[in-house]
Order: structure tokens, then C-alpha cells, then sequence
DNA sequence: ACTAACCTGACAGGAACCTGACAGCGCCCT
DNA sequence: AGGGCGCTGTCAGGTTCCTGTCAGGTTAGT
């Protein structure tokens, strides 16, 4: 998932870092309202979730949640505020957060509320997300197939998830870019090529394939 | 276990603490009610015990217990009485305390006890728990394997028990680190990876092997 | 056949991890 | 008090593994 986290203490902001990428989410920061506007409008479709606090040194979390639904998005917006008051919370629901936490909070708790709001994006059951004579263990990461756990690195298993996601349709390299690069991580198209070498050797008969459909992209399909 | 303590008789503070270390827990201590509120607040998934007297100079443990069911946390909590006040116990039992005991209190029923609320927490067997061909002897600290007491030291023996009891999860190194050190004790994740190359050279051949998943953390097989 | 798109083996930088050596500390024994 | 011993944390150096780049080969479409 790509994620864009906006949130003005230092230490906060580094750990949440820390923690979505170890999920293997794609991540991009923030530290204030104005910087995340900027990144927000230079490519409104790149995310898929936002993390935004509300008190920030030049204005509202919710100011930059107004102009994401006014601009008709669909991403996933979740709100952090300080100790919850009732008034605050009633209207950020209002105002279009799909979900908020009260600081402090507990990163179990966040993981579950992240999973409930990218199961809902996608109307599908989470967690455990089954695709073919496959799953998927987005708790720990890990891929299975046949009973077994398929070992797969970061990169192999974020492009499997998007390919697997896209429900046999055609991703282009660029899509597949975005979703595994953040803004600060560019690369070229070959990088997913490689990738995508090393990913179609690791998963040789365990009922997907990978199809090349050259000049538009990749494809899955289930055996 | 991560315990944290309040109770302001310095002595009986003490005893307590050198009471759970003994045992192989990682203890944390606070003699008011504010200083135990913030340490609480500071990292609520922390703990797997609170022990909280009930009198205390700046309030009363209950206040902190009171806190801590309105976060929806499942710590196990243990109050210390002086005295045996039928309206009392009623009281905190209510507003969510798992056990109580009076003082003054004998030692090994304070361990039963807490024995009983962790094993009620895990929803397991307490006491003597086995792993596969393995035993762990909670009353004594002291693991068996094949007929066997395995000499291991004290965070081996730490390691050992969470990665068992996460039953085959991917353990962090973080989440070692707060299970083996307690807030004044920081140190570097080396010091995992040290106890963990001790631990494996300790327990080589005896059914259980700990694997490295590059990135994420540690996690047990049973052979 | 020519070209653009794609694949792939090899390589290098760096991060994550392991490990042997050492020093500090507490404990026990004399 | 002093010496020996066991347990731990730190550190430095080495190893392993992941990943992006590149060069050259292969394929598909015109």
C-alpha cells in the first residue's frame, strides 16, 4: 500500500516510518500541512492511504482532508487527534476521515484499523486474503501456496500483492513503480523487470503466472 | 513478563522488585500515582502485569486502573490492599481488576497468583508449559528438553519463552528488546543478536530452531 | 530485417546479521 | 579485602543477503 503520513513530532513521524515499511507498505512523510498539500496535488492518485494528525504547525490535518474529498478521491484518510473530544471527532467523520485514533495508541490497534480500512477500499475480507490455492499473511508478511511458505523477498512479494490485486488485469511498469518506490526511491522500469524475473523463477508451478503483454505491462494468471 | 510496580513503602518496593527479576521478569517501578500514570501512558502496550497498591500519597492505585480499562487494554492487573474491606474488593474487582491481595502477603501465593492471571491471559495451561518435546517450568525457571535441564542463562531463557510463546510468529527485534529490558535498561538490538547466537549454540539438537527472517525479526520451528 | 521492448546473468554497494574478544559488574569463597 | 568466576553488554570485523545497475542477448511486431 502506498501511504503518505503527515504529522509534525519527530519521533512519531519516524516510527510510524519505520513501522509501515516494515510491513511492507510503500511510504512518504510529511511534517507539515503545506508539504503535504504539495505532495498530495503533484499526484493525487499515487495513494492509497493517509495517516494525517490534526494539530500541525500551519494548520489542520482536516484542512488537507477537505481538499482530498473535494477533489472526489477514494483514498483511505485516517486521523490522529490528541485526547478525543467528542466535538473534534463528530466532525472529521463529517468532513470525510474514515477512521481516527486518539493519541496515545497502540500500533496493534493501528495495524487493525489499517486492515479494516484497506479491506473496506477493497470490499474484501483482510488479514488472511486468499487468491487461487494461495494466501496471503498480511500480519506477518508472508506468502503461502500448497501449504507451504513460499520465501519471497520485499520486493518479489509487493509485486506479486499488486499483480494478485489487480484480479488478472494489465499493471504497466509505472503503476508498478509508484507502488513500490516512494518519491524519494525513483528508479527505472528495469528494476521492475529484474524483479519480475526473479519473482517468476521463485513461484515456477505453484498455480500463477506471470504473462508479459508488451508495451502495456504485466498480468496474473491463475493456472 | 513485563511488570510494572507502584507501591510507595519503599521497602516492600524493593523486595518486589528483586522478587519478579528473580523470576526472570522485567520489572518497572513507580512510587506515585503520577509517575506510574506516565510511564503508563508512555508505552500501554508494554506491560503484561500492573501490581498497584491501593493507597498511595498523591491517590489511589484505582485511579490508574481505572485509566487503564478505559483504553480497552487487556494488561492483567493485581492490586495490593491493606486492609480487607469487603466494600473495597467489590469496588475494584468492578472497575476491572483481575485479583487483589491483602497485606501483609506471602511471596509464593503472590506467584501463584500472578501465574494464574498470566496463564488466564494467554488462555493456557500455566506452570508447566511444554513445547513440543520441550517443558518450561515457570515455578522454577528452568527449562527441560529430552529428561534434561538445559542450562541457560537468564535472557536466553527470555528469548527462549517469547519466541515459544509467540508459537512460530515473527518476533521483532524491538518487541525482544521491550520483553527483556525494562525502561532504564535500553540497549541496542547487538545485544539481541548476541544472546540469540548464545541461545542457539545452547539449544542446538533439541528439537527447536530459531531462524532469522531478514528484516522482520526471529521465530521458533519446532523440528 | 530492423527496432523497441523485454529478459537475464553478473556485479557492486550497502544493510542486516553474526561472532569472537573484551571489559564491567556482582557474587562467592577464602 | 582480594581473587576467581560467571553473566552481560559493547565493539569491531567479517559474512551473508538484498537490491539496483548495467551490458549484452532475446523476442515480438512492423
Amino acid at each position: 500500500m502506498n501511504i503518505l503520513i503527515l504529522e509534525d513530532t519527530p519521533s512519531l513521524l519516524l516510527s510510524l516510518d519505520r513501522h509501515f515499511k516494515a510491513q511492507g507498505h510503500t511510504v512518504d512523510l510529511a511534517d507539515t500541512l503545506n508539504s503535504a498539500q504539495k505532495i498530495w496535488r503533484d499526484d493525487p492518485q499515487r495513494f492509497d492511504l493517509l495517516v494525517l494528525d490534526e494539530n500541525l504547525p500551519d494548520g489542520l490535518g482536516s484542512q488537507l482532508l477537505a481538499e482530498v474529498r473535494a477533489d472526489n478521491s477514494d483514498v483511505s484518510i485516517l486521523v490522529l487527534t490528541a485526547r478525543s473530544q467528542v466535538n473534534d471527532v463528530v466532525h472529521l467523520l463529517d468532513v470525510g476521515a474514515d477512521d481516527y485514533m486518539t493519541k496515545p495508541f497502540e500500533f496493534p490497534e493501528l495495524d487493525a484499523r489499517v486492515r479494516a480500512l484497506h479491506r473496506r477500499r477493497l470490499s474484501k475480507p483482510a488479514g488472511l486474503v486468499r487468491y487461487g490455492r494461495m494466501e496471503y499473511d498480511a500480519a506477518q508478511n508472508l506468502f503461502w501456496a500448497a501449504g507451504q511458505q513460499v520465501p519471497l523477498r520485499q520486493r518479489e512479494l509487493q509485486l506479486l500483492i499488486v499483480l494478485l490485486e489487480a484480479g488478472g488485469n494489465v499493471c504497466s511498469k509505472a503503476k508498478l513503480l509508484t507502488k513500490l518506490y516512494n518519491l524519494d526511491e525513483a528508479t527505472t522500469e528495469n528494476a521492475v523487470e529484474v524483479h519480475m524475473g526473479r519473482l517468476r523463477k521463485r513461484i515456477e508451478g505453484l498455480g500463477v503466472q506471470i504473462e508479459t503483454v508488451r508495451g502495456l505491462g504485466y498480468r496474473a494468471r491463475c493456472e
